[in-house]
Order: C-alpha cells, then structure tokens, then sequence
RNA sequence: GGAGGGGUGGCAGAGUGGUCUAUUGCGGCGGUCUUGAAAACCGCUGUGCGGGAAACCGCACCGGGGGUUCGAAUCCCUCCCCCUCCGCCA
C-alpha cells in the first residue's frame, strides 16, 4: 500500500513512477485525491461534533450527580439531535474510507528509481552470468524423457490422481526431491544464517492481502471450504507461497530496532492456480499447480534494504554455484515487476533440454509497501515507529531445479550423475534406470 | 461436534452505565540523592487518524464488527481467537 501522504503531496512523483510500470494505475490518482479530501472534510465536522458531544455528556453526567434531572433532562434533548448527525456522517465517513482503501490496495508499488524503465521481459537487463551452457555431446533428452526412463516421475498416474499440472514423484525422483529440501535448508540456515520456519500451508485473507495477492489477483489462488460446510469457504487459501505466512509472521506488531534485520527461510509447497497461464495444460515440470520451494524473507531498516538485497540475491545464487547449474541473473525491467515489488532480480537457470532458461528465484526488496498493508513497524531509537523494508527470494524453486539438473547432468546411457554437493543428501553419485 | 471459562496498555491484573483523565503492581525511560551503583523518592509511559510551521489541540481504539443510550471497557446481537473437560481423530 502506497503511503495516502505521499500521494498528496508528492503527487505528481508518484504519478510519474505509476506510469513507468505501464499499466495505466496512475489513472487511479485523482480518484483516490478526491476521496481523501472527501473523508477530511467530513472527519474534521464529525470530530468536531463528537467533542461537542463528550463535553455535554460529562456536564450531564455531573447534574445526575447533584441530582439536577431536569437540567440534565434539558441538555439530553438538546443532544440528541447531535447524535442522529454523527451518525450520519459517520456513515459517510466510512463509505468514503472503504472506497479509499479499496483503491488504494488496488495500487502497485511504486518501482526503485534505479529499476530500468521498460514494457516486457524482453527489456529486462541482464545483470550477470554464471558458469556456462552444459556441453553435452549427444542429442539431450528433455526433463520429461529422463523422468520417464528413470522412473522419477509418474505423469500419468498423477493427473489420474489430480488432474493435469500434478506432480507424482516416485522412487529415486522422490529421493531427490527431499535431498534438494534438505540440502537447500541446510545451506541457507547454516551457511546462511536464516532461521529455519515450518508455517501453515492455509492461510487467511489478512494474509494474502497484507503480502499484495489480494484483493487484485484473488483469481490466482485455491480457496478451501470445510467439508460441505459452503459457508466456510474463501476464509483459508492453499499459499501460492512460503512468502505469504512467513512474512506475515510480524503482521500488526511493532518490533524493537534490535530484533532487525529478521532472517527467515521455510520450506513449502505452493499452490497456483495458474488460471490463463500458458504450459499448465501440457507435460512436464515447468509450469504445474503445486511445487515445492524454499523461501528466503528478510525484515530489514529501510536504510540496509538494497545491502540486503544483494545478499539474498546471491545466497539464492549460490544453490546454483553449489550444484555446478550454468545462471543468468536479470534485473526485472519496470513493466514487467510484480505488484508488491520496487526492485527484482530474476535467478535463470540453464536446461538443455529445454534449450533454455527457466527461472528458478525471484528476489525483491518491496520495501515498505507490505509492511503498511500489514502495519508492521519498528520502533526506532528516537521512539518513533517505522515501515521496515520486507524482501522475499527464492532461494529456490524445486520442480524447475529438479529439471536443470536433470537435464545438465545427463549422460549418453541415460542415467544422471549427481553433483558433489548433493551426494551426501542422496547417498547416490548416479541415478540409473 | 458437545459443555464450561476467558480475551483490558510491554507484562501481570482491577474495573459491570457517568461525577477524575481506564485502579494498582511490575518492567522501561528521565530525574533527585551517591565517588559509582543499589535502595528510596519524584516525574513520565500505547496505537492510529485529523488539524497545526511548531508547541499543542481534537477524535477514535479495552479481541473484530454492529446495536441501545445524552454517555459503553461495562448492557444487547454477531463473528473470531484462547483455555479446561468430553467425544471423534493422525
């Protein structure tokens, strides 16, 4: 949520920054100006009432004391009048508040000044390269070829099972995918120093709205329902991401200076219903409706939010170094930011099989624009409270690494070797039919 | 699912319609005293919104929402959460 001071008094800046995402939101402004003068000038009457109000009730308080119940009946009607207009304008009060803040959840985060302005992912910078291409000297299979001979996955039985853009991990290939689990933890809160979480899987919608997917994309996500109870249903949601419950853990809280910079990281499952996606409907591991992920988040001051950034960014890098997967590192461009973000860098894995990159991280600083929709704070040294900066990065996404290692470290007699770093999580150097 | 008990400030814990501004204690911050500290004593203490250059003033907030009333932490309705016990259950 944008700050509703901002917009008022730097409101041509926020306008300007608005139109760099493209996506016509700096439109919005003069309606949400409108409304925010509408709501001043009816709270500034209302409060003015309210005090009149409370100074007469206490003076008719007092004359009950003295036993004075004529007077006292006297200013009761003279008050009552009072009343029906606070009622009143409260009521307009708000309405005015609930348009208010209905369009402002509306509003994306303003992008970084350092963020490139640009339409789509074709104007993403890229920031870096790491390692390079696998030169693999025969035809490489896919992901979906080698899952098949090596019986990692079972396609088939799982959409039986769920339906399409369903996951059946089996023997060896469910091996893997608790091996890359637990390494990818042991990394990041050893090495690392986050501290480990193991959050819901449902949340509410305090939740989805305080980290940006709702109200806007409420299309997006699996609601849950109770048994047949359909009253129950739309109060949980299946989390599209570990970011979801665990950068809402401080949700309504206002933390001491001290306590930051907070490291989290978790493992979960996500769920995404893909809805007008492209990929969902055919085989494979790209594009599916649940997939496992480890989620780095940092609650961080706003002046080391970019340091810490950086610092995520390259934990999240480092799975990759570690597992010898040839990266590309892009900065998103502003037209193609998700909507809490103010700066992101894409992580790129290589995978031969597909001939190209997938991604595999996402890493933004949304800076304060999460922690106002959740009010989350921290109390400064000179007592004031302040938005701190939240950041959130995969650190990373499991279905895509499965497929980049697969595919990278495929041999010509079809089995698959297994990096060095990975071998004491596996207990196998090979995988083979 | 059933029965009962609860939700008040950083924490503990009073308050069941008004006359004082939500008792009191602990903690925290500042001060006095002291070589220093402790103790003692004194003062201060939350959040949001609006107005204001500021000092400050006003409004709201006692789990959330709504209602009754001139006036609600207190009464009524409703929802949520926590605790205890019973049932079912991994």
């Amino acid at each position: 949520m944008l700050d509703i001071k901002l917009i008022r008094e730097k409101t041509d800046f926020v306008r300007e920054r608005l139109a760099t995402r493209n996506a016509g939101d700096e439109k919005k402004l003069d309606e949400i100006l409108a409304l925010d003068e509408q709501r001043r000038k009816i709270l500034n009457e209302v409060e003015q009432l309210k005090a009149t109000r409370n100074r007469v009730s206490k003076e008719i308080g007092a004359l009950m004391g003295q036993k004075k119940t004529a007077e006292a009946e006297a200013k009761k009607t003279e008050t009552r009048q009072i009343g029906d207009k606070i009622s009143e304008l409260d009521k307009q009060v708000a309405e005015a508040e609930q348009k208010l803040e209905a369009v402002l959840l509306q509003i994306p985060n303003l992008p970084n000044e350092k963020v490139k302005i640009g339409k789509t992912s074709e104007d993403n910078p890229e920031i870096r390269v790491w390692g390079q291409k696998a030169n693999i000297e025969f035809k490489p299979k896919t992901h979906v070829e080698l899952c098949e001979k090596l019986k990692l996955v079972d396609f088939a039985r799982a959409s039986k099972i769920s339906g399409s853009g369903f996951l059946l991990y089996t023997n060896w290939g469910a091996r893997l995918e608790r091996a890359l689990i637990q390494f990818l933890l042991d990394l990041h809160t050893t090495e690392h120093k986050y501290t480990e979480v193991s959050p819901p899987f449902m949340v509410n919608r305090d939740c989805m709205t305080g980290v940006g997917q709702f109200p806007k994309f409420a299309d997006q996500y699996y609601g849950v329902q109770e048994g047949a109870d359909t009253s129950t249903f739309g109060k949980l949601f299946l989390i599209p991401t570990a970011e979801t419950p665990v950068a809402n853990i401080h949700r309504d809280e206002i933390l001491k200076e001290a306590q930051l910079p907070i490291y989290y990281c978790a493992y979960t499952p996500c769920f995404r219903g893909e809805a007008g996606a492209a990929g969902v409907g055919t085989r494979g591991m790209i594009r599916v409706h649940q997939f496992d992920k480890v989620e780095l988040i940092k609650i961080t001051k706003p002046e080391n939010g970019y340091d810490e950034l950086e610092k995520l960014l390259a934990n999240a890098e480092k799975v990759l170094q570690l597992l010898g997967l040839h990266y590309r590192v892009v900065q998103l461009c502003t037209g193609d930011m998700g909507f809490a973000s103010a700066l992101t860098y894409d992580i790129e894995v290589w995978a031969p099989g597909q001939n190209q990159y997938l991604e595999v991280s996402s890493c933004s600083n949304c800076e304060d624009f999460q922690a106002r929709r959740m009010a989350l704070r921290y109390k400064n040294e000179a007592g004031e409270n302040k938005f701190p900066h939240i950041l959130n990065g995969s650190g990373t996404a499991l279905a895509r690494l499965f497929v980049a290692l697969v595919e990278t470290y495929q041999q010509e007699d079809g089995s698959v070797t297994i990096p060095a770093a990975l071998q004491p999580y596996l207990k196998t150097d090979r995988i083979t039919a």
